[in-house]
DNA sequence: GCAAAAAACTAATAAGTGTTAGTTTTGAAA
DNA sequence: TTTCAAAACTAACACTTATTAGTTTTTTGC
């Protein structure tokens, strides 16, 4: 019957990624079926196959378009000029931001990710541990450079990343929290938590 | 064939339980089906049901003892004459032991609850919320007593649960790092960055 | 308005789901 | 050794799954 009509800014397929992405979120990828997206668009689920490859590829390209945007980020953080801790600030901000403006996606790719199927499963773990590795680094320059406490890099990191993570979870709920306050009071908690004062 | 043999503190429902624990956990609970919790244990799904009512019930099982025992803890924190900032660093120690004790049962009861069916789902996000607002309320004590820092009790509460509950995705990860000193790595960055110094 | 392409549709497939019914095997008490 | 319940089994049900094939409708470019 009707037909998908793109957004300005979407072809057919950006828009089947975007209704999947929300029900992935809610329901998770293997509790969400083709039929859910399909019905959640307006179409029938054969439908979307015109527009697709599987329902896998949706999970992939997902996951490794916010994969892209934190590499990203990292690299350009890791080339400019500021001391370990700002380094580590501007990173934990970018974070905030991408949770707060991309949260769908960003809630899949930290959630669903162990339902990639291989070889995207092993590609997605390697740039995961990648990342980390390089946070990590960060972390071990500022602590032998004395801006940052004695702890061990590799918790502070998992600490850092999981705390924004769980952002999601708080996001848009009851105690309305705005964006801005959210991302001043947890930069206070995690980089003061850091300082070598 | 072969029958279940209940390990000496377990009756076969908790061999079956604790089974299904960690497929749930690797796998996730929609993607776990019920052959696969019957080969692990090595018989066949349908003599599951000599034991257990359904798979909901399993999940349900998991997550309500998971969240008595955290709720049992924090009763006595809150009892207890400590500084409001030491009855955030014990429960912060709590959920640490806990997830270092307890990893799949916690991580379950973190990630999976929103497959939990009706009532059970309510039940378990009241109990989630009214947890969260009592830690918050320690908080905020603990800033009008100029214990702690000046920070959003909410967002804070937030920081530290998120935190903890990355662990498990970090728990029994290649860089090898021991459970104590996990949990005085975190305690320092979690409690300093709270401190009002 | 016509032809071609894009995208919707219906029907169907093979495989997998949780669970029930009915039957046989097992293990322990008598 | 017989008895009986607990716990395994096989077969099957009613549904749901992702996906394919083939067809019809809709949109697009001329």
């Amino acid at each position: 019957m009707s037909k998908i009509i793109p957004g300005k800014n979407g072809s057919k397929k950006e828009v089947i990624t975007q209704k999947a992405s929300l029900l992935f979120r809610k329901k998770g990828f293997p509790a969400t079926s083709m039929r859910d997206i399909a019905e959640a668009i307006g179409i029938e689920a054969p439908s979307l196959y015109n527009h697709i490859e599987s329902k896998n590829e949706i999970l992939k390209d997902i996951c490794f378009s916010i994969a892209r945007l934190f590499t990203g980020n990292l690299r350009e953080v890791e080339l400019s000029g500021q001391s370990y801790l700002s380094k580590i600030e501007s990173i934990i901000r970018f974070h905030i931001s991408m949770v707060v403006e991309e949260y769908e996606n960003v809630y899949i790719s930290d959630h669903e990710w162990k339902h990639l199927p291989e070889p995207f499963l092993a590609d997605f773990k390697n740039q995961r541990r990648n990342y980390r590795s390089r946070l990590a680094a960060i972390l071990q320059k500022g602590i032998d450079n004395k801006e940052i406490v004695i702890v061990n890099p590799y918790v502070a990191v998992l600490t850092i990343l999981s705390a924004i993570s769980g952002i999601e979870s708080w996001h848009r709920s009851a105690k309305k929290v705005d964006a801005k306050s959210l991302e001043e009071n947890m930069v206070k908690i995690l980089i003061e938590g850091l300082r070598n004062s």
